[in-house]
DNA sequence: CGAACGACCTGTTCGC
DNA sequence: TGCGAACAGGTCGTTC
């Protein structure tokens, strides 16, 4: 579920939360996720965002990388609570607990020296430009859509916001990549400017059960145009908006207005 | 290099 | 109502 927004969501919160904190304990509930004994008293020095990846750094240098995949979740609680559903491991600072929640156990936290972010793509909030992607996607003959997808060229964008993206740029998800113009480009990226920004400020899209680091919904979900919306009229041009499937994801989006 | 597809997990929703 | 199939925000490995 989490994308950038939602990820960059958590990140402020989590800076305003546990900056400066001495680790106190960790404790993990799921085989599938490390133990890190070698944490245990040092202090948090920053919290990151890379892409999707949530990179929290420590005073001795060790910096974990916390991926959420689909049904990933944080949550603080200051006060001693029963432990959540599905609740994998569990962080105790002086001021309260981190949990890291996660139904589906997709969830990856790694030593981030080890094993170092993947992806390597551009960060859309930061330095992406028509330029970059036209020369990127040239050789692409996939659909627009997977590449905006593709972790290595653009890192953070999922599939909520790819179809967002796509409808704010008036453009057909199933055109092949290399088939965009240079206008097109130039509308993708204005538009995933204005959609991310927009969406960070709403502090995500609850479509189901994305919650931020204190529990709340966030409120995007109230501006989806296509999104989840197969069968309702979409709200630029009134006809009615279709899903499909592109690269094995599901993909809504509007015949009427994208082409 | 790139595209297609199954795998990884579990819960929820849909269709008959 | 009951039950199996389909579907879900994301990568990753394999095969062609």
């Amino acid at each position: 579920m989490p994308e950038l927004p939602e990820v960059e969501t958590l990140c402020r919160q989590l800076v305003q939360t546990i900056t400066g904190q001495t680790l106190l304990e960790i404790l993990t509930l799921d085989s599938k996720l490390p133990d890190f004994p070698d944490l245990i008293g040092c202090q948090v020095l920053h919290v990151n965002r890379r892409g999707k990846n949530i990179l929290l750094s420590f005073d001795d240098g060790q910096v974990l990388a916390v991926h959420l995949r689909m049904t990933g979740r944080l949550l603080w609680q200051k006060e001693v609570t029963e432990v959540p559903q599905y609740t994998r491991l569990i962080m105790t600072f002086p001021t309260g607990r981190v949990f890291f929640i996660d139904p589906r156990r997709f969830m990856t936290i790694q030593e981030h020296s080890l094993s170092p972010c993947h992806g390597g793509g551009v960060d859309p909030l930061l330095d992406l430009t028509p330029k970059y992607l036209a020369a990127r996607g040239r050789t692409r003959k996939g659909s627009i859509k997977t590449f905006l997808l593709d972790q290595s060229v653009i890192a953070g964008i999922g599939n909520i916001y790819a179809c967002e993206i796509l409808h704010q740029a008036g453009i057909d998800p199933a055109r092949p990549t290399h088939r965009i113009s240079d206008a097109q480009w130039l509308r993708i990226v204005a538009s995933a400017d204005k959609v991310l920004n927009k969406a960070v400020a709403c502090h995500g899209t609850t479509v189901s059960d994305w919650r931020d680091f204190h529990g709340n919904e966030g409120t995007f979900q109230h501006e989806l145009c296509v999104y989840s919306r197969a069968g309702l009229p979409c709200p630029r041009c009134g006809k009615t908006v279709l899903r499909c499937v592109i690269g094995g994801r599901g993909t809504y989006f509007c015949p009427g207005c994208q082409i």
